[in-house]
DNA sequence: TTCAATGCAAAAGTTTTGCACCTCT
DNA sequence: AGAGGTGCAAAACTTTTGCATTGAA
């Protein structure tokens, strides 16, 4: 919690309940939540609490770098509090999103060339498939 | 146009003049372009055709694996006929997205050890950054 | 006290759905 | 003739916006 103060104040923001309470749901799950999960999740403690407010509040960590946004289809986006790139392995079946780590295949824009005529800023490689949850239950 | 409908043919898809407009402009374009452009693009030869219709075919594309639909933030997919994996640059300044041959970096899951208790069906790697164009603009 | 953040409601935008009609096979 | 595709309008969803109010500095 006091952890959480610094890095909002280091990036010059505010510090409020709600951004206190985003950032530290988003440290701990490892469930890449959607917009609307956070608020769902953060509803009983935080009643007052409105899913715009979610909304800004992850366009202002998305700014500061605190927080990675993940098109992974599907209607919504997932957020990930781990910014570092890192493979993601989809389940299509029932939308999970999980990590996967592999050195190999993260930072991947180093192995480009520098005159490609492109300043990547950031990487996202994404596996589609079915997990092991899902694969059990058809069978 | 007669391969087009040998392809719809091999897919077990009915052959209408909307899905030949639609699969021909995929496979002629490298802009990826998002529903309603495609809808757009195709209004002058084809009035009538409606937007739904774009996304019920490309829907169907996507099944038949004849389109793979990206998702690269930003308001709407994009589609594109190369179903080959392979790399894609996104501008975050200009919306583009760009193809980027690189064979060490496409069919990344063959890399992946068997064992990870995940069947991945198809692959995306995505970086995200500024392209020349929109560097040129802001200097 | 001041300026940014919040909450609410409305708006905007994309994608989906239901259904009658049409058309490919 | 029959199954499936199309077009239209409405609906469903996610995300954004405007503005009055609240709260952090």
């Amino acid at each position: 919690m006091k952890e959480i103060t610094q890095v909002l104040r280091e990036n010059s923001m505010k510090v409020t309940p709600q951004r206190i309470a985003i950032y530290q749901m988003l440290l701990q799950t490892k469930e890449h939540p959607s917009a609307e999960t956070i608020y769902k999740t953060l509803s009983p403690d935080h009643p007052a609490m409105s899913l715009a407010t979610i909304y800004k509040t992850l366009d202002s960590f998305k700014s500061a770098g605190l927080v990675q946004e993940l098109n992974v289809g599907g209607a919504s986006s997932r957020y990930d509090a781990v910014t570092v790139a890192h493979p993601h392995l989809i389940c299509t079946c029932c939308g999970k999103v999980m990590d996967y780590k592999n050195d190999a295949l993260s930072n991947l824009r180093e192995k480009l060339p520098e005159n490609i005529g492109f300043d990547i800023a950031f990487e996202q490689l994404l596996f589609y498939g079915i997990c092991k949850d899902c694969k059990k239950q058809v069978q």
